[in-house]
DNA sequence: ATCCATTTGTGCGTATGTATC
DNA sequence: CGATACATACGCACAAATGGA
């Protein structure tokens, strides 16, 4: 009696998820005003009621910030970028790299250990994901992400995985960087991320470090 | 009608705050069901709208819970305890041991390898501080995370830093957790510390990981 | 096992207050 | 000041979940 298999998805929800997606992507800008609540009523065919709860749900993650009798502007245009208050400027590719090393060769050999059927088929999912996007760098940064996202669940660490979504915004940055920045061996970079989901779905967590090592190192 | 003094004190939060004053006061015990909206319309002569902002803001806040069909409970009769309880509920003093191991040994092999005079000096200070507040456990956890930020200043680098202090939110309850739970050989703790602070003085980053996995492993 | 009353969830329309430009 | 835009509040209707008859 416990589950029923239809979720629900309130209209209000749908509108906030959609709002956020285009401001993911970019149509609308950080700082940018959004279309008034009138206007949002219109766009999405419901009432300004469901327009104001999506409108609230995205201000309480920090995604938007509403002015009475102004406007609501884009505050972030990421939700994990919302709840820290970083300073791109100060950080330096090295710091980046380390914080990795900090995070990331923890969850492997936690994830190495951990991992069940469920966590792999979701890394086996982003890792194909990731080969099949490797030209294009936008896609492939977050592919990227999305793989070692994949991995912290499988540490089945909430706080580690809480970290690593901190570090996410980072580590956007750093990905698209050193992509532009340096020339590539992308068949090396492509099998030690092999390497590494084998690793851990043979729950070998020395070799799991020393894959993550390597795809840091390079 | 409610007046308008020179604050603003909207309808909703009245009737919030006045559920939350009968339920802290015993009115509504802990588990207990509270009135339906329906009734609590009447009792606070309101409209539905109203009284479901009143229940979302609390329920928000870790006071009430709600059950569709059912009903709406008193889930704890203080929000800042429901808060804590509701943060810490899914984490394991283990996840936290091995989010603190994954962020303090790079944190500590940094800090031995840049530490500078001004550095070592806030360390110190912190490393005194944390001697003298032994015996009290509040005061104790609070200058012990002093105390390993510190260091994490002194690792110079920004992103570590920034975990560490997400970090902190859940080191406040693993620590006093620990001190409540086992019995704790305080000269030892305190020598480590005092050979942490020289290890990273020294700069002997090998020397820092050791004492700070024997820290995390007491 | 089914039906049904109760209770909360979602959504709409409207009216009025208040802040900003 | 007026126009615009968000804030608050009410009432209504129907959907979905729960629990008991």
């Amino acid at each position: 009696m416990i589950t029923k298999g239809v979720k629900r998805y309130p209209l209000s929800k749908q509108v906030a998820d959609k709002l956020e997606e285009m401001i993911e992507l970019g149509e609308y800008q950080v700082n940018a005003k959004i279309p008034t609540e009138a206007e949002l009523m219109k766009m999405f065919e419901v009432s300004r009621n469901t327009v104001r709860e999506a409108v609230q749900s995205l201000t309480s993650a920090g995604v938007l910030e509403v002015r009475q009798g102004d406007g609501t502007y884009v505050r972030s245009s990421n939700r994990f970028r919302a709840n820290m208050n970083l300073k791109y400027a100060q950080v330096s590719l090295e710091d980046i790299r380390e914080a990795r090393n900090a995070i990331e060769v923890s969850v492997a050999n936690l994830a190495a250990q951990r991992s069940d059927e469920k966590d792999l088929a979701l890394i086996e999912k982003k890792l194909k994901k990731r080969k099949l996007l490797q030209e294009d760098s936008k896609e492939n940064t977050l592919a990227d992400i999305e793989f070692h996202m994949a991995v912290a669940q499988a540490s089945h660490n909430t706080i580690l995985i809480d970290l690593y979504e901190s570090l996410a915004t980072y580590l956007e940055n750093h990905i698209s960087t050193r992509q532009t920045e340096t020339l590539l061996d992308w068949q090396k970079i492509d099998q030690l991320h092999e390497d590494l989901f084998i690793a851990i779905k043979n729950h070998e967590p020395i070799k799991a470090i020393h894959c993550t090592q390597a795809i840091l190192n390079i």
